[in-house]
DNA sequence: ACGGAACTGGGACGGCCGTCCCAGTTCGTC
DNA sequence: GACGAACTGGGACGGCCGTCCCAGTTCCGT
């Protein structure tokens, strides 16, 4: 391996580490099928990281991010606050579509950190992150149709990711999209039922 | 241990199986702490399964025909068709709460099975039955409120499945009761949209 | 150009893993 | 009571794991 500085090596054994997630799952994810896919030695991963579980925490923050930008942009869409949340559901089961993997990697990372105490904030950090761009969409497709949220915007915000969650886990158990699309159907409409015209 | 035979000590280790997935993940129930648990030796393990794998594999057989039963009995609610369908969810937020770490070893051993493609059968399997409870659910949900379905119950079902996923993983993430029963009571405002007066 | 810091590769360590083996014990059956 | 089948305990196997060590190499500031 050429010569990197411990700052470059970081950023490529993460994304060499999400490919192997992505591919043999968090138990397939060890150091030495990490630095093998990197094309690295041993002890540069523990040059770069303290340990495993630091590797793992610092990757799951990183992801994140990069999560809710796949998403984007959101569709712009005519029609109804319902019509705009359908076609971002809809957005979203494409982008899950194309790379199932990923999705599937991003919920064994949640448990993973569910697992132990120590590690539950990261999962908190992870889901109110998602939680936030949900928040974010909501009030921009919420002012597109001119109507304001009942609730709280925050706790409109946690029922799509909640919705959005399940949607995900039950496609990637029976990759059945029909099914799929009526549960999207389902949530936009009980989401844009939360807002009242104004 | 005390002379067992090898039908006995199946459920007995998958007792045991199940509780220590529940307390340290799939990842923690090794073979050695399976037998520890149940306060069995090694070779009784293997003398009575096959593989881990294969008890994993009959373990979450098993196991998700009790997850159904849990939630029963159905509670008889007054009312129109969503108050009905929101009883349930509460029902089951209810079961959640009181044994966390159970939904949670659910949720793992899903993915788990997800993880290898000789193992998605057993995943779909387990939703099936998932589905199977929640269809029979809404049937009876219907006849008592008097109203039929707009589209196949299987569909709803479906639907249904995909909610009590997402909102179980959420409360999981961030123990919010307040925001699982908002979940809850949209998922049971959409559900019951599904449904024509008849 | 040189010295110290940054980085590299390879090998080693102890530990846990799933599985297997086998000599012993206990049981049901005749 | 004998005999074969069913079951038990303990130890062993090879393999992968995370982590560490260390002698060597490369870089950069002076």
């Amino acid at each position: 391996m050429s010569r990197m500085s411990a700052a470059e090596r970081r950023p490529a054994l993460i994304e060499a580490g999400l490919r192997v997630i992505a591919r043999a799952g968090i138990s397939g994810a060890s150091t030495r099928a990490i630095v093998a896919e990197a094309g690295m030695s041993l002890a540069s991963f523990h040059y770069a990281f303290e340990s495993r579980e630091a590797f793992l925490d610092e990757l799951t923050a990183t992801v994140v991010v990069r999560e809710t930008q796949a998403v984007l942009p959101l569709p712009e869409v005519d029609g109804d606050l319902r019509d705009v949340i359908e076609a971002g559901f809809l957005r979203y089961l494409e982008h899950l579509r194309a790379d199932p993997a990923h999705e599937q990697a991003m919920l064994e990372l949640t448990q993973h950190a569910l697992r132990e105490p120590e590690r539950h904030p990261l999962a908190v950090a992870q889901y109110r992150r998602y939680a936030d761009f949900a928040e974010e969409a909501l009030t921009l497709a919420a002012e597109r149709a001119g109507v304001s949220w009942r609730s709280p915007v925050s706790e409109v915000a946690g029922v799509l990711v909640a919705f959005s969650d399940g949607i995900t886990l039950n496609w990637l158990v029976h990759r059945d999209d029909h099914a799929a699309r009526a549960a999207a159907r389902a949530a936009a409409d009980a989401l844009s039922r939360m807002a009242d015209s104004q």
